[in-house]
DNA sequence: GCTTAATTGTTGTATTAACAACTATTGTTA
DNA sequence: TAACAATAGTTGTTAATACAACAATTAAGC
């Protein structure tokens, strides 16, 4: 549906603000839809992102420092999430040797076999997107990244 | 700069998964570019909207409802929000004598120099759009409506 | 009219975000 | 090498989000 029936406003000052609002609340709107469908594996987005994030470097493990320059969203706290993740038994947390103020961390089995099992879901998530085609989505990357600018 | 290198991740499953993210990303981006802009007018992202909302349709009142599906995001709590706002004195809150289970909210004159500040300060808070043309912006938002489908 | 259902908001609670202050460790330099 | 600065994470605190349960009022059906 159009943003202008969606937040009921008829008119916008300029296109570039329609513009700012709809990447808000598209932005809202996918991210209400992952969490949606993320719970029923009891994560929620920030957390299932970390989990890719360690999985992109796997064996390997990651400082949060890198964990945090990667996220999504970079307001959350990386510690906590990760602490979370911990609890769950998804990550691995050590504290490295050769730099006693680092903390290194990897993402366990049992993380990796819940990627798993959500990817397998993937396809079914996915379908949200289908809506516009591969090229729409290429001008779409291509008009955020140059929105972002320098 | 290119989402690759934003979150350091030098490929996507596909073409729609990295638009997905895209989207998320500059979402939090701009929500969090908002926010620093607002701070000083003590107010946040979400009642900056309400307020809007609410002028649109000064002097008439609306209920709470009417406020929610107006909101870009659904989740936050509509009536914190207003009692937030009322506690400033930017908007004024009746119970509707014809329908009591109903509250008419109404934004008060604070509210609408707030406002008014706050646009006169407008065109340095678009500049970070305008890295993008008009025509962009108008694709952009074709391809958003598109996306969130029917 | 009485009961049930639908509408409209409010409140409670646990989790998370936002932001700053803090500790611990390592690096630099005078 | 002692003092200071820089790096890497942690913790504290206030406010906001997410979601469900709750109350109050009005509408509908019999």
């Amino acid at each position: 549906m159009a943003l202008e029936q969606e937040i009921k406003q008829e008119k916008f000052a300029s296109e570039h603000q329609k513009a700012a609002i709809n990447i808000l609340f598209t932005g809202s709107w996918l991210h209400t839809s992952n969490a949606v469908f993320l719970k029923k594996y009891e994560i929620t987005p920030e957390q299932f992102n970390v989990l890719r994030i360690l999985r992109g470097q796997h064996p390997k493990a990651l400082m949060l420092a890198d964990i945090t320059c990667r996220m999504i969203d970079k307001s959350s706290n990386a510690t906590r999430l990760v602490e979370k993740l911990r609890q769950k038994g998804m990550v691995k947390r050590e504290i490295c040797e050769n730099n006693r103020r680092q903390v290194d961390i990897s993402i366990t089995d049992k993380g990796i076999s819940l990627l798993k099992k959500i990817d397998a879901d993937g396809p079914a998530w996915m379908e949200t997107l289908k809506n516009i085609s591969k090229a729409e989505a290429q001008e779409l990357n291509r008009i955020l990244d140059k929105l972002r600018g320098s």
